[in-house]
DNA sequence: TAAATTTTTAGTATTATACTAAAAATATAT
DNA sequence: ATATATTTTTAGTATAATACTAAAAATTTA
């Protein structure tokens, strides 16, 4: 599943959304701000690589895209402890975990995940196992 | 100094040149499994970005080419100690490092440098620091 | 100097990125 | 219900990065 920066940043938005009801493309391209055409391109390849459905702006997560979105997240949030662990800020780690946090291996990620003694919240808190 | 992973892989070759020589253009094609044409305009990019000076297909690596270059190889040894220290073998890690690290600030490889405890090489008996 | 190799130009193609303008469709408010 | 507003979609343009072939020009080697 290889996937551009923008595509990431997409997805994340798509499978950050809270909300029961489908998240719009006109939300989208406010949080990410970029024009409706740019993202409605996007959404094209999210697509055509099974990661969301989309009818008429409206588009919902698959349970392929969940996957992809959790993976992501997992490494995010794994590559943040490392990053604070070895003496980055909150701001600094995220950023950084966002370059690389959709690049790296899965087997890598576990393998890190183990290494840093399995912790339970990233440095804002927020979960490594949902 | 934004790199694409193509600019990256070409200042790679460019930088591992020992030769006293200047690295010629169809020996980085040959090298990179990649066209003349399409070398040639990867290079014209090296030399916008001030990594190279070239003369009709005789490359030389600037100062500043060199400064990125040794960037790259220091966060690449470092990345791959870490990778080998969770579990991964050699080849693996290498091939993984080589995806994040033309990415990753300086200011975290030199964090990471100091958490792995300073190590002397990498996994294939490479110095860190030269 | 002839032959071989290398560099350079020219041309083509694809993918990703991103915009504006405007048409079409849909939703909201009166 | 209809006018207004918003949203989606199409069409068109543009740039950067990637990568190729074919062939001309330049350089190197034998």
């Amino acid at each position: 599943m290889y996937l551009t920066k923008r595509e990431r940043d997409c997805l994340m938005v798509i499978g950050d959304n809270k909300n029961d009801f489908p998240i719009r493309l006109s939300d989208i391209s406010k949080k990410m701000k970029l024009s409706a055409p740019t993202v409605y391109n996007l959404l094209k390849r999210l697509k055509d690589k099974g990661l969301i459905n989309e009818n008429r702006g409206l588009v919902i997560i698959t349970s392929f895209g969940k996957e992809i979105h959790s993976n992501i997240i997992f490494a995010h949030r794994c590559l943040e402890c490392l990053f604070n662990e070895i003496g980055l800020d909150k701001k600094f780690s995220c950023n950084e975990a966002s370059k690389i946090d959709y690049l790296l291996n899965n087997e890598l990620i576990i393998k890190l995940y183990n290494h840093i003694g399995r912790p339970k919240t990233c440095p804002h808190g927020k979960p490594l196992v949902v």
